[in-house]
This record gives C-alpha cells, sequence and structure tokens, in this order.
RNA sequence: GGGCGCUUAGCUCAGCUGGUUAGAGCGCGUGCUUCACACGCACGAGGUCGGGGGUUCGAGCCCCUCAGCGCCCACCA
C-alpha cells in the first residue's frame, strides 16, 4: 500500500528506500531513456485545458547531414524551461519536427545516391539508386527523386532522434512532424490558398533576386553579403559628337543593358542633361538623363547606369522612373541572344552593336566583364584603367555566384504594407532576452518587397495549383484552378484537376501544373499551426494556440521568426507565441563562430558518450539566452563532476536516515531557511526564463551544502548528540535533498531520477517543482523574525569552519590532530548563535573546546593542538 | 552609414533596481588516504572591474566620450 499520495516529498518512506553501493553514473542515460518512454513520462495530455498547457514550437533541425554541438546547446536551453514547466504542473506540448525539405536535402541526395533530378523524365517504378555513386550523375524523375530524399531523411532523423533521447530532450515523441510530410505539405497549401483567395498572395512577372546555379528565384531573407575584389571601370556615353558624359560602373558587361543615366535632382552638373539623350558606348543605344534622388553626387562621378537589372537599386530605378526592360543575363547567369536593332534593342549602328555581342553573348558575367572591358579600351570608351576595388557584393546564402536580378513569374506573399502591424506584433511579443527584439525591427524596417515564396526547385511543397492552356497552348496565370481545401496537399504535377483528364495535361484547351515547389521558410513559418493541428484538429488547436514560446538562434529572427509572425498574424490575427527565446551561438575557444566542419570533429554523441548527458547539458544550460558560448569540454567535465557529486551525497544523506523528527538544531534550521530563500529565488528567475542562474545558484547552494551543511551534521546525524539531534539532521538531510533534487532535474535528468528512484515513487520530472511551504511546514514557527534569525546561523557556522580550517592549513596541522581549544570574540548575536552551532562545529573541525565571549573586533583564533600521539 | 551586444583574476564567466575589504569554477601552488565522494577534501596566491571625464556621501553597476572585439541591418552605381 503506497502512501505516495499523502507523505510528503521531504520524508523518508524507509520501506521504499533502495541505496546502491557505489552509485555511479555510467548507464543511467540507457536506463532512464527507455523508462520514461515505458512510462510515457513526457506525454502530452491533451485533455488539460489551454491554461495549464505549455507549448512550444521547437526549431526542426535541418536534415542534411548530422546535428553538431550548436544544437546540442540550443535545445538543452529549450528542454530546461520544458522540465520546469512541466514540474510547475503544466501539460507540456512538446514536438518535434525535422526540416527536411528544401535544397540542403536535395543536395545530399545528389551527392549520396549520385542522382539528378530531371523533371522531364517520367516516374521509373522500378529505379534503384546505384550502390556507389558514379562519376556520371544518373537523372532520374521528378517523384523517383522525392522517393530518395524521403529515404534518406527518414534514416537521418532516426539518427537524430536517437542523439535527442540521448541528450535527454523531454520532447513527447509520438508527435513528430516532418516539413516534407503530409501535415506539413497539407498545411502549407491550405495556408497558401487562403492568402491567395484572400489577395494577401498574388503572383506576378516581376524582377527577382536569381542564383544563377540554382537557377531558382530567392528572396531577400536568404541573401548574404560577401566582400569582393572589384573594380570600377570609368566609362564614357556620347552626349553629341565628341561630347561625353564619364559614369561609373563595377559592371561593364551590363552596358547593353543599360535603360537610362540617372544623377541626383539638385546636382548642378546633370541638371542641363536631365530630359536629352546620351549614347551607349559599343552598342550605340540611345538612353535619357533622368533625375533621382536616390543616386549620389558623391559617388563616382555623380551619375550612374541603370541596367536592367544589375542590382536592387536599379529595380527601384526602374519601377519609379517607368523605365522600359532591356535585359541579357539569362537564368544561367550568361547574355543571352540580342537581336540587336530589332524592337526594343534599337541602335544607331545595329551591325557595329551585333558585332560586339556576340563576342559577350553565352558568356557568363565574369567572362562578359573582362571582354567588354578589351572592346572598350579599343573603342576607347575607358577612360583610365580600372581602379581595383573591395567591395559588398549580394549572394544567395547557399550559393557560389553573385546574385542576379532576373525577370520571372513568381509567387509572393505581401509584407510590406504590413510593416506597422509586423513591428507592432514585435512589440506585443516577449523577447528573451529583450534586446534581441531590435533585430526583428531592423529587419521589418529594411525589407524592400514582397516575399518571394516560389522556388523553382523539387524537393518541397508544391505550388497546389493548376493553369488552364488556352488552345494556343499558353498557360493561364491569370486564372489558377485551386482544388478543394479537402483534397489538399495534392502534387500538380501528378494530380488532376477537377474536371480535367489526365490525358489534357501539357495540351491546348488542357491543364497545366505550378512547377515549383515553396521557399522552405514558407512551410517552417507555419510550425504552430502544423503542430497544433490547424485546421483539422480546432480541438488541440484551443488547447495549443497560440503557443506559449518559441526558442530558435539569432541567426534566423528575419527568416523564421519573422515569417512566423508574419503568417500568423495574417491567418489568425494574433502571435503565433507569447515568448520568444533566443539562442546564442556555441564559439570555438578562438572565438569564432563553431563550424559544422569543426563541429563534426567532435560529434554529440561522442561528447555524451565522454561527459555524460548531464555533463553536456550542464555547460549547455550555463549559456545565458542570447549570449554566444564558448565551447569549453571542461565545463561538462565539471558538470560531470557535480552530477557524480550529487549521487555521493544523496547516498550519504539517505544512508542511515533514520530516525526522523522535528528540525530542531540551529545548523539545520538554518540551511533549510536558506534553501528555502533559494527556491524563490529560482522559481523567480525560472518564470523569467533565466534557468542559466537557477543553475549557478543551485550549484552553489549545493557545494557549500555538501562542504559545510553535511560535514557540521555528519556526527550528529550518526547519533553523537543523542536521538533528538540525529532525527534533526536526518529530517533536514532527507527535506532538503528532496528540494534540491527537484532544483536540479531540468538540467540533469538523468542524475537526479536516479536518486529519485531510491527513495521516492514516480519520476522527479513529473514531481511538482518545489516550494518554500514545503520547507517551512517543518519549520513551524515562520514569522519574519525566526526566518532572518535563522537564515543568519548558516553564514556565521560557515565563518568559523572557513577560519578554523585555514588556521589548522597555515598550521600544517594534519585532521587527525585534535585542537584544544579556539578562542571566539564576537558580537552577542554571533554569541548566541555560536551556542546553537557550537557541537556541530567541535565534531566537526574536531576542536575540543571553544571559548566565545562578547568582543569586538571579531576574532576566531585556534589556540593550540594536542600533542601528536607517540 | 544605422543599430545591438560585449570588454571584471592566466582561462570561462557571475555580479539583480549604485552601498561595507570585487565573486565562482577551471588552471596553478601547499597540505590531507577525514567512516558519501581521490571523478575527493582543506587552504592559498592571482584583479588600478578596456581608457578618460562626469553625477553622487558612495560606481564594476548611472551619464558623456574614446578604443577594441563580435553580431544584425542598409539601394555599397
Amino acid at each position: 500500500m503506497s502512501d505516495s499520495s499523502t507523505r510528503p516529498l521531504t520524508a523518508l518512506d524507509s520501506a521504499r528506500l533502495r541505496l546502491p553501493e557505489k552509485p555511479a553514473l555510467e548507464g543511467l542515460e540507457a536506463t532512464w531513456i527507455s523508462r520514461w518512454e515505458a512510462d510515457g513520462v513526457y506525454r502530452f495530455d491533451r485533455s488539460r485545458p489551454r491554461v495549464e498547457v505549455f507549448a512550444i514550437d521547437t526549431p526542426p533541425p535541418t536534415v542534411s547531414g548530422s546535428l553538431h554541438v550548436g544544437h546540442v546547446f540550443s535545445y538543452t536551453h529549450t528542454d530546461v524551461i520544458a522540465r520546469f514547466q512541466r514540474m510547475r504542473g503544466k501539460a507540456v506540448f512538446y514536438p518535434m519536427g525535422w526540416d527536411d525539405n528544401g535544397l540542403p536535402t536535395e543536395r545530399r541526395v545528389q551527392n549520396y545516391y549520385g542522382v539528378r533530378c530531371d523533371p522531364s523524365l517520367p516516374y521509373d517504378a522500378a529505379f534503384v539508386p546505384p550502390t556507389t555513386p558514379g562519376k556520371q550523375a544518373v537523372s532520374v524523375s521528378r517523384p523517383n527523386f522525392i522517393e530518395l530524399c524521403n529515404r534518406l531523411t527518414a534514416e537521418d532523423e532516426r539518427v537524430f532522434e536517437h542523439l535527442w533521447r540521448s541528450l535527454g530532450l523531454s520532447v513527447d515523441w509520438s508527435m513528430t512532424y516532418a516539413t516534407i510530410g503530409t501535415r506539413a505539405q497539407r498545411v502549407s497549401q491550405l495556408a497558401f490558398l487562403r492568402l491567395v483567395k484572400r489577395g494577401l498572395a498574388y503572383q506576378v512577372e516581376a524582377p527577382t533576386l536569381w542564383d544563377v546555379d540554382f537557377k531558382t528565384a530567392v528572396a531577400q531573407a536568404e541573401l548574404e553579403d560577401r566582400e569582393l575584389p572589384g573594380a570600377y571601370h570609368r566609362i564614357r556615353f556620347t552626349l553629341a559628337p565628341a561630347e561625353f558624359i564619364e559614369i561609373e560602373t563595377t559592371r561593364p558587361e551590363l552596358i547593353p543593358a543599360c535603360v537610362a543615366l540617372v544623377a541626383h535632382p539638385d546636382d548642378p552638373r546633370y541638371q542641363p542633361l536631365f530630359g536629352r539623350s546620351v549614347t551607349t558606348p559599343l552598342f550605340g543605344v540611345p538612353v535619357p538623363v533622368k533625375p533621382h534622388p536616390l543616386a549620389d553626387p558623391g559617388k563616382g562621378s555623380g551619375i550612374a547606369m541603370i541596367c536592367t537589372f544589375g542590382d536592387v537599386a536599379d529595380v527601384t530605378w526602374w519601377r519609379e522612373l517607368s523605365l522600359p526592360v532591356r535585359a541579357v543575363i539569362q537564368k544561367d547567369g550568361t547574355l543571352g541572344p540580342v537581336q540587336w536593332g530589332s524592337p526594343g534593342w534599337e541602335s544607331a549602328d545595329p551591325d557595329r552593336a551585333q558585332r560586339h555581342y556576340d563576342e559577350l553573348a553565352r558568356l557568363s558575367a565574369a567572362k562578359a566583364r573582362a571582354k567588354i572591358v578589351e572592346q572598350l579600351r579599343a573603342s576607347g570608351d575607358l577612360v583610365g584603367e580600372p581602379r581595383a576595388i573591395s567591395h559588398a557584393v549580394k549572394f544567395y546564402e547557399k550559393g557560389d555566384r553573385p546574385l542576379e536580378i532576373i525577370t520571372s513569374r513568381q509567387w509572393f506573399i505581401k509584407t510590406i504594407e504590413l510593416r506597422e502591424e509586423l513591428l507592432r506584433r514585435g512589440q506585443e511579443l516577449q523577447w528573451h532576452p529583450p534586446y534581441m527584439r531590435a533585430r526583428y525591427e531592423n529587419w521589418a524596417n529594411g525589407l524592400n518587397g514582397d516575399w518571394c515564396v516560389s522556388r523553382q526547385r523539387f524537393f518541397g511543397v508544391p505550388f497546389p495549383v493548376w493553369y488552364p492552356m488556352g488552345q494556343d497552348g499558353r498557360a493561364d496565370y491569370e486564372h489558377p484552378i485551386a482544388p478543394p481545401e479537402e483534397q489538399l496537399p495534392i502534387d500538380p504535377s501528378t494530380d488532376v484537376p477537377d474536371g480535367y483528364r489526365m490525358d489534357e495535361r501539357g495540351q491546348p484547351g488542357g491543364f497545366v501544373g505550378d512547377p515549383d515547389v515553396m521557399d522552405t521558410w514558407a512551410t517552417s513559418s507555419v510550425t504552430p499551426q502544423i503542430v497544433c493541428g490547424w485546421p483539422d484538429d480546432p480541438d488541440l488547436f484551443a488547447r495549443t494556440f497560440p503557443m506559449n514560446l518559441r526558442p530558435q538562434g539569432h541567426d534566423i529572427i528575419r527568416t523564421w521568426l519573422f515569417d512566423s509572425v508574419l503568417r500568423a498574424h495574417l491567418e489568425h490575427d494574433s502571435l503565433p507565441w507569447t515568448n520568444a527565446a533566443i539562442s546564442g551561438w556555441v564559439l570555438d575557444p578562438d572565438r569564432k563562430k563553431m563550424s559544422k566542419s569543426k563541429g563534426n570533429v567532435v560529434t554529440p554523441m561522442a561528447l555524451l558518450e565522454e561527459h555524460g548527458s548531464d555533463g553536456v547539458r550542464y555547460w549547455a544550460a550555463s549559456g545565458r539566452p542570447g549570449t554566444d558560448t564558448a565551447f569549453d569540454s571542461n565545463q561538462m567535465r565539471v558538470g560531470r563532476r557535480l552530477a557524480i557529486k550529487v549521487l555521493n551525497a544523496s547516498r550519504f544523506a539517505l544512508a542511515s536516515a533514520e530516525p526522523q523528527g522535528r528540525i530542531s538544531a540551529g545548523v539545520d534550521r538554518a540551511m533549510l531557511r536558506n534553501l528555502a530563500a533559494l527556491v524563490n529565488e529560482a522559481t523567480e528567475a525560472f518564470e523569467d526564463y533565466d534557468y542559466a542562474r537557477v543553475l549557478q545558484r543551485t550549484e552553489t547552494f549545493f557545494w557549500r551544502f555538501c562542504d559545510d551543511y553535511l560535514e557540521l551534521v555528519k556526527g550528529r546525524r550518526y547519533g553523537e548528540q543523542g536521538a533528538d539531534g540525529a532525527a534533526s539532521a536526518n529530517s533536514a538531510l532527507t527535506a532538503a535533498l528532496s528540494v534540491m533534487l527537484r532544483l536540479f532535474a531540468p538540467f540533469l535528468p538523468f542524475v537526479t531520477e536516479e536518486v529519485w528512484s531510491w527513495w521516492q515513487s514516480g519520476s522527479i520530472h513529473q514531481a511538482p517543482w518545489p516550494v518554500p511551504e514545503e520547507l517551512e511546514s517543518l519549520l513551524l514557527d515562520n514569522s519574519d523574525v525566526v526566518r532572518q534569525s535563522e537564515q543568519a546561523i548558516y553564514d556565521w557556522a560557515a565563518e568559523v569552519l572557513f577560519e578554523v580550517r585555514k588556521q589548522r592549513s597555515e598550521a600544517k596541522q594534519p585532521l587527525k590532530i585534535p585542537i584544544t581549544k579556539v578562542i571566539v570574540k564576537a558580537d552577542a548575536a554571533n554569541v548566541d548563535r555560536m551556542r546553537l552551532v557550537e557541537a556541530d562545529l567541535r565534531a566537526a573541525l574536531r576542536v575540543r573546546a571553544f571559548e566565545t565571549t562578547v568582543g569586538d573586533p571579531r576574532e576566531i583564533l585556534v589556540q593550540g593542538y594536542d600533542d601528536p600521539p607517540a
């Protein structure tokens, strides 16, 4: 008959107690991981109402190889909070996702199997990938390619889950999702179609950021600057015979794409030219000179050429000045064919233009640049020599060549007109740490276009639309065909819209599927909706959304966090979660961001095996929210030592922990008073997401508990001062142990669970978070006066311990030689305290007698030692 | 160019709303097989809290300024 329902957790049930002979950390992970799974310790209880749920929008790690130490770091932070909330009585909703869609997986599959996706090929059900990738990539159909993606990611996900379990993440493993999975596809497509219906998503043919190697549009959020060598080329345009205007450009190969020159409206040098026309060198194209405030009189010659398109400024000018398009860069990054003299390509001398251009056509932008410089030099239009500079160039973050801006048909989600509303959402969101909000606001304020969400890639969520084909064989993009919501998800490249037949695909009068897939962030930005069951499980959704916490890294504030806020704002007119906890980076010891390659030198699994999961978690949890933290295996060793100490101290506390009884002794009461104060502080810090502080304070208390308190009560708890004294010590020991284990439990889930199992029932991770009342009910009198005076005993005892130990150490007297007498002079309050703790001090310090008097200044003096035994 | 963060012992970091001689761990040194723990215990030596100025009875904490490091953002012809 268990008494666990009524027995306080601070009390000992000797019938249950089972102490190991020699406690050890080895094997705890394996034991408890399977027990937790078998007992469903972390299972989400979906019967609980919203207020009792704590819902976490866990980042789905990218399944593109392996997890590294940075993942271990930040996922531990989340888990620590999850465990705290669970102990606070919350039903923790803590699913795990895998981000397996998108380019990283495509690349990995290509390399792993030696294949290449060719969407024009038919599905081959019998296809088997080569056992070892050959030199020549094998072309496979899109469905075959996706099968391989699914196969490889499934393997990766098993490895990931194993690591997460080993680390002790208290995820509910019955609730996992994949961003390429059916559920994620359904939510992504459904949310998208609803935006289309409301006019918040649209497609348009417009200049977009383009990666020429991946041959896909990309979004502003995926850009990064890279510093590259370049050169200013000073080039002359013809104003009139023998009259020239000089411009400077870093991209002379775009001269054939020039559509205008632009200068600042207030620039007196160029004011007379506004409205006039100049002629481009080599190609003889007449282009207007236009005023625009964006032009910087201080840059170069103060007048710039506008090309379609060299950079985003060109797009702005082109749009605002209503200029024509004269595009030369193609989707593969080469210069395309041009018929000079044809409409749009008017030239004063078409033959000369064609001669020059034919040398450039089919060259990459970089090669064309070298070529055109030769041509300009030969024609005399290059003024001076190119001046080498180093400048920032925009790249797709995963790309190898500079971005181009290319006109293409793409899907967009409206963001620009929502800027103010999104900034308000950012204010509404609670950020941990608060200063991370600035990054969100920087980003929102810097947005210069709507979010391009379509990608010309394969392994992703397809756009769930088809287009009718006219009799002329052209797709009618203005009238997309959407499936009914209940049919989602669909793949328009294999599924057929209602009212059409399979054989009408691609036929005049038939239909064609949208060939593109969504930006991976378009799926990731609805992870709250995916995990919370929107819209198919309204009951779950009502219990979990808006969620409580989004944990993530600061590098993806502008993507994942921002996009998620946008999507929830659009779809639900709310934040997706109330709190965002931003983790820092893991840095190399030399202060650089720990790269994946370096992180893989020490694999997470090897770390867990070497230092124990609790040891690694200790290191991770000491990194405060938002703060970059150095990779430090030394800290992991410290964490491991702490876990071992927990084992040993617990064994001591529980061995011969009877009799139990009233807690009357001064140090016992003092220790528990201080512990109660710690519980208050820890709870407050945890509620503020300052887990690192909780760990640090708890650890400090615990070491002092071991070094001072345990030494003080050692003799008494074995009965040296009688049964009452022993009972007091034993009851205080078990109470303190119970509370400290629970304070440590979120950080050191394995060792605390192990010790808990020696003497308690159930999992510590389902036990209630400690409250001061548990301890105060044992201390009976809790008036402020008593509370404060008792708390101070602990410091006094520690001071005497320290002083006497110091003097013994300086005198080089071994502990086995008793101290004959210690003189103590102190104020009246401490003299009173001395009476309460003297017996414990005598035992702990091997002091035969204290001579305590009121006096000033305070003095603690060892008077002499017994003679050493003959 | 705009913004954010950081700069405290050899190393990694705490120092909450300003209050007595600035803290911890690691490392280092000395000593100790003390009946939970040698994966241990005790003690010790290490800091003009980045520089300068200011506010205050009082500043590592507040203000100004300079310097260095890191990051975010920016239409960088």
